[in-house]
RNA sequence: GCGCCCGUAGCCGAGUGGAUAAGGCGUCAGCCUCCGAAGCUGAAGAUCGCUGGUUCGAUUCCAGCCGGGCGCACCA
């Protein structure tokens, strides 16, 4: 539709010129949009206010030749598709559409179901989108959910659009912290079979460390306490991170979180990528010695400094193994990566930007979505939260306490470009009328109206007569509808192209306020067949579009609630 | 000090150059003999942090300032 009306604006500027109506018959950039107010039509444009400047005329007049030479569509059997063309504001061209123009929305997504909205943008580019990459050394906490939430409908929403897309999970299951969980593991172990041991503070204090200990007695008998130290902490380590990264996965699955791929940062070192990634460097002379360490040159690239890749301890950092993951994602196949991460991680991002340019990549495939951070609040009071204090409240407490769909819908109501409060005693207390209800509320209500239809043999009428009686649908409520899930796709586009899940969860509510008001002015189901079938196609469109952006975002549609 | 993010009604916030600045919570007044009231209708409530600049037009872009959050390791 939209093309529609922008050829029409262009052959109408044509045509003024070749009348002499304007000077110029230059096209600047105009833009097709949908007006914020009723009373402005359903689409408008600032043709004329662009122009102004090369016709070197006022707004509204260049706006007048517009409207004065403008040929409205072939009208059809009941008249134009757009009905009427306004000037309006400060030069606003208006286009009013007839009903008639919008009824086929309806068919459209009763045909493409739960492709509605769908759009082929992404061209099949192949994306991946990485988030959480938790360190395996305790459960996941809010800030994690957060970025769960954002990353995991981030990669719904571009392969909606189109893309292809993989998520991932970066395993950091090398380097000093895993070894430090085998440590704190061991000690564990130690003091519960009566030694005396000193606990250090840098090891990882919480009460889930004296249950994996426990475990890793049950699993590896007695005997493991005669072994050497370190080949204990080793066994301790391996054990106590595989434990914890099945927890975080049904974690993550309970959150509604399921990833195409898990990526050990481990497998880097056992097939030398790491190594051959410095050499590479080293070979361009990006990397250089100094003070027994060695530096890549991120500044050459824009960081604020050089970085360490190789500690004068000849133990590489973790900067080293993120340059050859990342080297590795590409040479996988990926046009884009994506990272999520959380705020804190923010001074980051132009090393690994280095890094990817220094790979030979451009720097727009590299882009880094930083969630900012969650403020987790009990009644109106921050809860303190330390990993190494072992004081946290866990993703799998708030999924328990507040439930998965209101737990996501928090997290993705807003951008995530700003901080987060999270009460838990807000969002369990208020989880009757936490507004991510209101948009499911839409999704049940219809499932009952579609269910009182079938008692009355209505629906097969839907199923087999869909579109025959579709002129019916002429209240303003209902073109209002209509309107409203025929932007779907738009929104979906624009969620993409910025990266924000948000732009769907706004969306979804305004549909959802706009179904609430027609379904408190006008029955579905009336003595008139033909209306009926023609509003229970209505809103089983209403009902479809609700499931497939809900879905988006990873909550669930149900039938009822 | 430097860097990133944020500053929109009592509170939470949408808005990436346009016409009357969404929505939610809270407050006030109404709506269920009728497909689900987890809903609807109406009212009150905003100098869009401040000051300049760019523009026909700025909440939106730029600069400076003020306020808040987070970073500035041979940790991850």
């Amino acid at each position: 539709m939209k093309t529609k009306i922008r050829e029409m604006v262009l052959c109408a500027a044509q045509k003024a010129f070749e009348d002499g109506l304007l000077p110029f018959d230059q096209i600047p950039e105009m833009e097709i949009e949908t007006p914020k107010h009723d009373g402005q039509g359903d689409f408008s444009t600032n043709f004329a206010m662009v122009s102004a400047r090369v016709q070197k005329m006022a707004p509204r007049q260049i706006a007048q030749a517009i409207v004065d030479s403008i040929s409205l569509d072939d009208a059809g059997a009941t008249g134009h598709l757009v009905e009427k063309v306004e000037i309006a504001g400060p030069g606003f061209i208006n286009f009013f559409l007839s009903a008639r123009a919008w009824h086929p929305v309806v068919d459209q997504i009763l045909e493409e179901d739960d492709r509605f909205g769908a759009s082929d943008m992404g061209q099949e580019e192949k994306v991946q989108v990485e988030f959480v990459s938790a360190n395996p050394t305790g459960p996941l906490h809010v800030g994690h959910g957060r970025g769960a939430a954002v990353g995991d409908s981030v990669g719904n929403i571009l392969a909606f659009a189109g893309y292809d897309v993989q998520k991932e999970y970066y395993i950091n299951d090398s380097g000093r912290q895993i070894r430090t969980l085998g440590t704190s593991v061991w000690l564990r172990l130690c003091a519960a079979r009566g030694r005396a041991v000193d606990f250090p503070e840098d090891c990882y204090q919480g009460d889930y460390i004296k249950d994996l200990a426990q475990k890793v007695l049950e699993t590896e008998g007695e005997g493991i306490l005669e072994k050497e130290e370190a080949e204990a902490i080793q066994i301790c380590a391996r054990f106590a991170a595989g434990e914890i990264l099945s927890g975080i996965r049904a974690d993550l699955e309970d959150f509604g979180v399921v990833y195409d791929n898990w990526f050990s940062e481990q497998s880097l070192y056992d097939t030398g990528r790491v190594p051959a990634a410095i050499d590479t460097f080293k070979a361009k002379d990006l990397i250089y010695e100094k003070d027994g360490a060695l530096w890549f040159r991120t500044e050459d690239f824009g960081d604020e400094k050089d970085r360490v890749v190789v500690r004068n301890n000849g133990l590489t950092t973790y900067f080293a193994s993120d340059i050859a993951y990342h080297d590795e994602k590409y040479e996988r196949g990926f046009d884009r990566v994506i990272d999520v991460w959380g705020a804190d991680h923010h001074g980051y991002i132009k090393r690994i930007d280095a890094a990817v340019v220094a790979t030979g990549r451009k720097s727009e495939q590299f882009e880094v979505i930083l969630v900012q951070l969650v403020n987790l609040l009990r009644g109106g009071k921050p809860v303190q939260m330390s990993t190494r204090a072992g004081e946290f409240v866990t993703l799998k407490d708030i999924t328990d306490e507040v439930g998965r769909d209101a737990a996501r819908f928090m997290f993705l109501s807003r951008s995530y470009d700003s901080g987060l409060d999270f009460d838990l005693e807000l969002a369990k207390q208020k989880s009757a009328d936490n507004p991510v209800y209101y948009v499911q509320y839409v999704h049940a209500r219809i499932a009952g109206i579609l269910t009182k239809a079938k008692t009355q043999g209505l629906i097969d009428n839907i199923e087999f007569s869909r579109g025959q009686h579709l002129d019916r649908l002429v209240e303003d409520e209902e073109l209002k509808l209509i309107k409203h899930l025929s932007g779907f796709r738009e929104q979906v586009e624009k969620s993409a192209k910025t990266l924000h899940p948000h732009v769907i969860f706004t969306y979804l509510m305004s549909l959802a306020s706009a179904f609430h008001g027609y379904y408190n002015r006008h029955k579905v189901i009336t003595d008139d067949a033909a209306l009926s079938e023609a509003r229970l196609a209505l809103v089983l469109g209403v009902k479809k579009v609700i499931r497939n952006g809900l879905g988006l975002l990873g909550v669930s549609a149900p039938e009822r609630m």
